[in-house]
DNA sequence: CTGTTAGCGCCTTCAC
DNA sequence: GTGAAGGCGCTAACAG
């Protein structure tokens, strides 16, 4: 193919309509196999690939699905992409990627280009769900799965995600049957209400109920990277009270921790137990090795691509709500009193 | 917005033509401040968004950028693409994420999707660079960046990379000075030029040069991952001749290497160092504080970006190498003997 | 300055 | 079965 040739060219190419070009091209209707042919000759020599642009416009979808995720470098979110991407593959479709990094204006700002850009499909990891989100979800038309939380919307959108709060709080309850009195945590971002508000609301509820002191400075919403780990433990450590355990809701976070401890003469974990959240690859290569609650994301990035699907081809979906299992795997980071 | 709007019904309803309207909405050319008031102040109205697709089908731009890497859930990946996206969102591109999981199949799937989807540019982490490939790049005419090896096109496409040969070179080099002579490798899959065929050619050059042994049963070709780097270890470790230090290609691979020594009562540094590539965001978390060959993917990421948008704005190239600094950082996984 | 018109490349009635 | 014509939503000459 030199020169971008249309459908128009190959039609005079093989002395037919566009019509038929088009009709074999999409095996739409029948075409007598002599047309058939030459047309199909004349595309396999020039090798013609048709503008799915164009076609885009006059079919109205674009075979592209809008995810949107706080930050492609946590492993859970890209183990998620690879979930995505392996259904929505099967089905043609393509990913746009976009990145928020917790930040609600470009959670928007993205949302508007999903729009605008007539993405067949959208799937959120929300940070928080604003009243800014909720307009634009009561606006727009375009199908939407939500990732991570439990998503109220107008128009009725599933979302798959794991009971946050139950699964901070049964974390916090281990650590407590552990003997543990004295637990931190260390959550989300400000904003983010899955694994900041949800599991932190886990934590206070395991901790209320058992009768436990809440220091506020035992309580740390910071974004899910080592480095922010690694400065909540300076945190919370530089505090004349000390805890004996601390709740990470990421395992980024608990490696960051982990790191600070040692380099202040921790152990972990004979002084300091270290609970993580996600399960990571390398919570198991890590030393020593990472107690913590693990999702899966993956199945979780097939489950939410596959509920779009069902949305974009109009299937009647079965349920909003889509709780996956979480588990709380005990290893090595946590030890009794 | 109710009911999809177009350009003709604003123009209606603000009592001017399309080519007003759309004029305001591009900026394109002056228009009174009467009509542009009017005609704003119905788009404010409906909420109106002009359609891109169709917005590309006339401008022949899509503003999205195709990139296509092996493996998101790679940390030194998904860093690209966060270096990329920096970049491409000031220009107003999106990113259509692709993964071949190196299959080379699946690259050229994806290739001739992105020129099907008319993307304005391809950015791509080659595993091999086969005749099919040359092909490809031979006649299709997308602006291209390619990211981590040297890749020699007609077209002449320009490269974003380190010296691999010769960072490989440098790191054996290391491992003898600290006096191994029996060193092992964990190289790149076997289709992969960059971490797989250019990494083993300057661990081999550096052993040749020392005059030390060469046994093929100490290279391994695999995936860069924890699990494919365990198994490697175990490959390595299970004949009788054993090594005493172990180049692997990733730090993927030397985390699951070291997972494997561990496991297997071999101390790491003590009875068998480990060398890793890349510098991923745990290898100063982990313990032994991996001694790695740092790159910097964030960077190469946003310079790949760079030279496709220069590309695209028909600025002239100044280089097509371009290579980009490594450096050896020496912690704790390797000792001399 | 503004409106009219002709496409961009493709699909889809609608007649033949 | 096949072709002609209209239109998807927008932009860019071309006149006025």
């Amino acid at each position: 193919m030199q020169i971008k040739s249309s459908i128009k060219d190959i039609a005079k190419r093989a002395n037919v309509s566009v019509s038929t070009v088009s009709r074999v091209l999409n095996n739409s209707k029948y075409v007598s196999e002599d047309l058939k042919r030459r047309v199909l000759s004349v595309v396999e020599e020039t090798g013609f690939k048709p503008n799915m642009v164009a076609r885009g416009l006059v079919n109205k979808k674009t075979s592209l699905i809008g995810v949107l995720i706080p930050r492609i470098s946590n492993n859970f979110f890209s183990k998620l992409i690879e979930g995505i991407e392996e259904v929505l593959q099967t089905y043609g479709y393509n990913i746009l990627l976009s990145t928020s990094y917790n930040e609600i204006e470009k959670e928007l700002e993205y949302l508007n280009i999903f729009e605008d850009r007539q993405l067949d499909g959208i799937i959120f990891s929300v940070t928080e769900f604003t009243d800014q989100h909720k307009n634009f979800f009561g606006e727009t038309v375009v199908p939407t799965v939500f990732l991570g939380q439990k998503v109220e919307t107008l128009k009725k959108y599933p979302y798959v995600t794991i009971d946050n709060i139950k699964a901070a709080y049964e974390a916090t309850r281990y650590l407590i049957k552990q003997k543990h009195k004295r637990i931190a945590i260390m959550a989300g971002p400000e904003k983010d209400c899955a694994t900041g508000d949800n599991r932190l609301q886990g934590y206070l509820e395991a901790l209320k109920e058992a009768g436990l002191p809440l220091y506020t400075s035992w309580q740390t919403r910071r974004y899910h990277t080592i480095d922010d780990g690694y400065y909540a433990a300076s945190q919370i450590m530089s505090q004349s009270e000390k805890p004996t355990a601390i709740f990470a809701c990421s395992d980024q976070q608990a490696l960051g921790a982990i790191n600070y401890l040692r380099e202040h003469g921790y152990r972990v974990p004979e002084d300091i137990s270290v609970m993580g959240f996600d399960d990571v690859d390398l919570a198991t290569v890590f030393r020593p090795k990472l107690t913590t609650v693990k999702q899966n994301p993956v199945d979780m990035g097939a489950t939410a691509a596959r509920l779009l699907i069902d949305q974009i081809h109009g299937n009647s979906l079965t349920a909003l709500e889509n709780l996956v299992p979480y588990r709380l795997v005990v290893r090595e980071s946590t030890k009794s009193l």
